[in-house]
DNA sequence: ATCGTCATATGAA
DNA sequence: TTCATATGACGAT
């Protein structure tokens, strides 16, 4: 065979409001699969699936989730995410960037690094890119080797606002070193 | 400091 | 296989 069928998957589209608007989030049987900034919207979806088959608290966790970040606060409980579009390679660097604790930034490379990959760093970012649950999955706390934002799926405005947030300072010019916030 | 070029991993077409 | 990436390192200017 030569290609795989679009993997549409069936999802139940959830409205959540924040004061920055309107997300987006998308589940599966399985859990969260995809959140969308206010104004995106899904591909790779179907919405075949009904209110009953999800259940409220992962709707609810999601909510509390995308709200605290928001917020720049700590996320209390992640709801169950159904990562399964994503190729091996792009769980094993979503599940690296979950463990960047707030407050912090790290950069591509050093993804790159604690996968055992150092020379995997563009591999790295091509795989934030596809990072389906921004938000959940910091992908927004990646950033380039010399402290520059480098790049944001949902804007770049959305990635400087949420460093924002949780304290890390980024420099307007591209010759600045990355500024951690912390004492 | 800025720019151009190359090396390198992964994924889609 | 070819092309595109949310990179990074290096050398020339």
């Amino acid at each position: 065979m030569k290609t795989n069928a679009p993997p549409k998957i069936p999802v139940l589209a959830i409205s959540i409001g924040t004061v920055e608007g309107d997300f987006t989030a998308l589940f599966s049987s399985q859990g969260l699969v995809n959140l969308l900034f206010p104004g995106e919207k899904s591909r790779r979806t179907q919405p075949t699936l009904k209110r009953d088959d999800v259940p409220a608290t992962w709707i609810k966790k999601t909510t509390e989730a995308v709200q605290k970040v928001l917020a720049g606060r700590k996320t209390a409980e992640l709801p169950p995410m159904d990562l399964s579009l994503g190729t091996p390679f792009q769980k094993r660097v979503w599940s690296a960037m979950q463990q960047i604790p707030l407050g912090e930034a790290s950069s591509y490379g050093k993804i790159a690094t604690a996968l055992e990959m150092p020379k995997a760093a563009r591999a790295v970012g091509a795989a934030c890119g596809a990072n389906p649950i921004p938000l959940l999955i910091p992908c927004h706390r990646v950033l380039a080797a010399n402290g520059a934002l480098g790049g944001y799926s949902g804007g770049l405005d959305w990635k400087k606002r949420l460093l924002a947030l949780e304290g890390v300072q980024t420099r307007p010019n591209k010759t600045a070193k990355t500024v951690f916030s912390h004492p």
